[in-house]
Order: C-alpha cells, then structure tokens, then sequence
DNA sequence: CATTTATGTCAGTCAGTACTGACAGTCTAT
DNA sequence: ATAGACTGTCAGTACTGACTGACATAAATG
C-alpha cells in the first residue's frame, strides 16, 4: 500500500490497528507501531499523547456501516434462498472489511468496553432484522412457522463460525471457499424454512 | 474450590489457565499468577523455571479426549435427527470443558504453534466423521445427496459460532440458551437434509 | 531428633517499555 | 528570506516484569 498519500495520523492509527489485531495491545510495543507507520516513536507521542489513548482514537472510527440496514429496508425480494444469499454476502463483506476491530475486540474486550458494546450492537441488530423478516415471510406463507428466533440465529452461528475461521486465508479448512460455503448454506436453510 | 488438595504444580497451571485465558500471555504477570495459585512467585520459578514454561506445561496437558471418536464408532442409531443432537451435545460438552484452552489458542496462535496445530486436530476429525456420516446416510438412502462435506462443515460453523459466544454465559444473546439452540438448529438440519 | 524437602521473604539484577525535553533538519506558506 | 509546522534523533527518566541467590521457616520423613 502507498502511504505517501495518508497523513502521518492515519498512518499510525492503521498500524496500530494492524499490529494490535495480531497481537494484542501488549504484544506490541509504540516502538514497533511507529516502525510499521514509517514514523518515529517520537511522533506517535506527538499525535497521540500516549499507547491506549493511540488504540481508543483507532477503534473509535469503528463502525460498522448502514448496508445491512438499508438491505433489509430496499433490497428483499421476498424469495427466502435470493435474500438469504444476499444477507450472507453483506455479512461477510461487512465482518471482513472490518476483522481486526472485530479480532481486537475479542482479544481485548476488558481493556475496551465500549468497544464491546458498539462490536456487538451490529449482530445484535442483524439477529433482530432477520427474526422480523422470517416473521413476515412466514405471515406471507413463505416459512414454516416454528421459532424463527432461533431459526435466525442459528443462520448467523454458522457464518460467524465461518468468519471467525477465516476461510479466505484458507488456514484452517484448506478445502472449504467462502462463496461455496454461502451458496450451499443458504440453500440448505432455504429447505429447511420452506413450508 | 478447594486448592489445598491439589500439588503445588498443578494449582499454578490452573492458575495460569485461568488468568491467559482471560487476559493473554503478556496481559498477565507470574506475580499474579502465584497470587491466583495461594503460592509466591519464587516457588513458581521453582517448579517452572521460565514464565513460557509455565505456559507450554499447562497447555501440553491437554487433549480432546476420545468421546466423540467413539460416539462415531459406536453410538450412532442411523437416525440423523437422534445422531445429530448426540454429536452437538457431545461437541459443546467437548468444548465447554476445553473452553480456556481454546481461547488460549485464539489469542497465542504465534506464541505457542503446536497448541494450534493440535487445537484444530479435533474439528478437523470431526468434519470428517460428519461428512463420512452424511455420505452413508445418503447410501441408506436417509438423507439427500448433494454436498456431504458443506453441510457438515455448516452444521460444525454453526456450533463452533454459538460455542465462541459462550451462551452459557449470557453474555451477548441473553434469551438464547445452548440446549433449546442445539434441539431447535438439529430439527433445521434435520429438515434440511431428510429427503 | 536430625535431616531433607518445600516454601516464603527479601533485596536485588537486567532488560524492556512508555514516555519526554532539547535540539536539529526539512518542507511549506507568506 | 523567514517563520511556522512537522518530523527525527538523542539521551534520558521512571517504572515494570521476568527471574535469581541467600537466608529463614515449617513440615515431612527416617
């Protein structure tokens, strides 16, 4: 990446961010983030003042954005497997594009509180959205109608797993791609929700 | 707990369990780590000699156990409702009791490769079984032939998912408890893949 | 009862890390 | 040309944490 074009605080906040989500806030030293920014040690101080104020001011331009709610809003068709497959694929575009704030918040959850709060309000949110949505597809005699809740949930359990694995790196399960994975899960829960 | 039956080694390898698995391999000190035993921090260098000893001592005695290779050998009724819901109660309870040692794995993957070698063993085997269990399952014409090894590998994500936020605990997804989550996704899967 | 074993206290050493003030150099804007 | 803004170097300070040797005490053992 050219970091020529960024200010020296991005740069610093990008560095931390990366170094931090590897190995957590104590396994990285100011030394070693200023290193990674291509800035002095010296400098970080000057712009930050100190190490944690440093991560808080990097997690703090943390979020996660308004695609799934404008998707659930505009975008369903109202065809279980075509908004299921959608839903999914903004899942993962969002948790990818966002991984290590997700992977410094599940490292470092006590040091950040607030962090934990503002990481979980999104699958919260997620959870709440799809529950309404299989509600409303089972009014339209569309989904069985069981415990959508949970059936809901379930569905976000198994791409968390998945995100949580990490499939693009292809590190843990070298056989397995994302968007095989979306495709076949999607229809498999279609099956299983379709009356 | 009642410590004072236990040898002084093992109550600093619980004791360092415990607190690394919370807070990190850096995030902790052998101070508190003697503190958490009821023992000083001379006797932990005694018994130890390095802080990464201590560490690579507590997490050498771990294993899996062997409970779900038999149930595979074993157990199964060929019922894939009945099966599944004996492998996720099985599998929870694996991983329930391995909890810190798992988190211990995500958070020090660098620190401490073998562990994450060894730590992935047991999903790793476990996709396998599952898959070679849908593959007979199909052959006793019991369950529908399209892709054995992705509907394991959802069936899997979906539980690894729900273990990572510990519904035991309450913590995030406060009215979802593991049993009716476990009863509830088996019937979804069941569902889904019955022919 | 003497010896051995195990643990705790204490006063360190050493290396590392967060953070700083003083000074110098470079670049940009006026 | 100069002032201002920004960054880098250097030589620190203060503190922290891993780890240790020496000595003392207590409990277990023969």
């Amino acid at each position: 990446m050219d970091n020529s074009k960024m200010g020296t605080s991005d740069r610093l906040l990008m560095a931390a961010i990366n170094l931090i989500s590897e190995r957590g806030y104590n396994g990285v030293t100011t030394q070693e983030i200023a290193t990674a920014a291509g800035l002095s040690e010296k400098t970080l101080f000057r712009h930050f003042g100190s190490k944690l104020n440093l991560l808080e001011s990097a997690v703090d331009r943390f979020h996660y954005g308004n695609e799934m709610r404008k998707l659930f809003k505009e975008k369903l068709v109202w065809e279980l497997e075509e908004d299921l497959l959608m839903v999914c694929r903004e899942y993962h575009e969002i948790m990818n594009r966002n991984r290590k704030i997700v992977q410094i918040n599940l490292r470092e959850a006590t040091l950040l509180p607030e962090l934990r709060e503002r990481a979980h309000q999104y699958p919260k949110e997620l959870l709440e959205f799809l529950t309404e949505y299989f509600i409303e597809m089972g009014k339209r005699g569309k989904l069985i109608q069981t415990n959508p809740r949970m059936h809901a949930f379930t569905f976000m359990m198994s791409h968390f797993g998945a995100f949580v694995n990490d499939l693009d790196s292809g590190k843990s399960y070298p056989g397995i791609q994302l968007e095989p994975f979306m495709i076949e899960s999607v229809k498999l829960f279609a099956r299983a929700l379709t009356p």
